[in-house]
DNA sequence: AGATTATTCAAGAGTTTTGTTGAATAGTCA
DNA sequence: TGACTATTCAACAAAACTCTTGAATAATCT
C-alpha cells in the first residue's frame, strides 16, 4: 500500500480510497497480513486489460506510429521474444534482468530472472557476469524502464536487448511466472 | 440518430455529442448517407463488451442471484439455445420472432426470424401461424423485451419460449446474422 | 499499557464529465 | 432559390469523480 501510493505519487489516503472502490467492484482483492494489507488484482481482470489494449492497438493507427517513432528515437532496441530464452538463460548464455521494483519482482517474475531495480542498476552493474548478454524486461510493451536499462547497460559495455513482453503477457500465454516468498 | 436519441431518452444534441466522442475514440464509425448519418459500432468493440460482461458474471455472484430471482419471478421462461433451432425454423416447426425495434432488426437478425417489435406484438398476433411454437429473442441475456413478449404470447394461447442469446453473442460465436436492405 | 505504524474514514475543494438550450451548418425537396 | 430537416456546435448548468486534509481505527512493538 505504502508502495502503491508512492509509485502512483498519490497521497496514501487517496490510494486507499481508490482501492476500496476497486475492492467494492471486486476488481481487486485485499488480504490483511499483520500490520500490512496486500492487494491483488482479481482473477480475470488482467486478461480484460490485455483485451482492451489489443482493441486499442487494432483501432488506433496513430498509437502504433507514435510508439514506433518513440522506440526508434531511443536507438535500435530490437524486441526479443520467445521461450527459447529460458533455455539459453539456464545454460548461462544470457542474463535475464528484471528492472522493476523489488516488490513487483517478488509478486511474480520469470524463473531465471534476477532483480535489479532500474534506479539501482548503475551502482550494481558489478553483480552481472561480465561479457554475458543481458536481456532486460519490465512491465510490458508500454513500460519504459527496460528501454532505459538497455541504454545504461550498453554504455557500460554490455550487449543488451529488451524483452518486449512482461508478466501480464506471460501469464496470459501460460508461460510460468514464479513468486518469491 | 433520431432513433438512438429516442431509445436512450436523451436529447438529440446530447446524443450527437456522445457519438462524436465515441467516434474520436474510434469506437464507433459514422457514415453520412444523404440527410441521415448511420452509426456503427466499430469492429472488435462488441467483443470487448462481451468480455467485460463475462468478467462481471464471473466475479459478481450477486449479479447471478439477482438475475436468477428476476427470471424466476417472471414465470418459467426456460432458456432455449442451439443451432438446431435454425433447422427447425426452416422446417416450419417453430416461428422465430425478433421483438426489437425495426431498425435493430434491419441492422442484423437471425436468418429465419421475422420482425414484430414488442409494442406492436399484441396488435399483430394474427400474423403468426397459429398452433406453431414461437421462440422470441431480443438483444441478449439482459434484455427484457423477449421475456415480456413470451408473456404476451402465452396469454394469447401460444406455446412460447425465450432465446437467451442475441445478435452480439451470435456474431461472436460465428452464427450467421443477416442484415436487411 | 503506551507509543508507533499502517491503513481507513469523513468532510470539503477542485476538476472533469454529462446534460441542456438555442443557434449554426449542410443536405434535400419543391 | 427558398423552405425544411437532420445533425452539429457553443456556452453554460448540474452531477459525478478525484484529491487533500486531519482525525480515527487496528495491529505491533517495547
Amino acid at each position: 500500500m505504502e508502495s502503491l501510493a508512492e509509485q502512483a505519487s498519490l497521497s496514501v489516503a487517496n490510494t486507499s480510497q481508490h482501492l476500496q472502490v476497486l475492492r467494492a467492484a471486486r476488481l481487486v482483492e485485499a488480504e490483511k497480513r499483520g500490520l500490512f494489507v496486500t492487494y491483488r488484482v482479481a482473477e480475470g481482470v488482467e486478461g480484460l486489460i490485455l483485451s482492451l489494449r489489443r482493441l486499442a492497438e487494432a483501432r488506433l493507427e496513430e498509437l502504433e506510429q507514435i510508439t514506433q517513432a518513440f522506440w526508434a528515437s531511443r536507438g535500435a532496441l530490437e524486441p526479443v521474444d520467445g521461450e527459447a530464452l529460458l533455455a539459453r538463460a539456464r545454460a548461462g548464455e544470457v542474463t535475464v534482468l528484471d528492472v522493476r521494483d523489488a516488490l513487483e519482482y517478488a509478486a511474480g517474475h520469470l524463473p531465471t530472472a534476477r532483480s535489479i531495480p532500474l534506479h539501482e542498476l548503475r551502482a550494481r552493474l558489478h553483480e552481472l557476469p561480465p561479457g554475458v548478454e543481458v536481456i532486460a524486461y519490465c512491465r510490458g510493451p508500454y513500460c519504459v524502464l527496460a528501454i532505459e536499462a538497455v541504454r545504461v547497460l550498453r554504455e557500460a559495455g554490455f550487449t543488451a536487448a529488451r524483452l518486449h513482453s512482461g508478466p501480464p503477457e506471460w501469464r496470459a500465454a501460460g508461460v510460468p511466472v514464479v513468486a518469491s516468498p
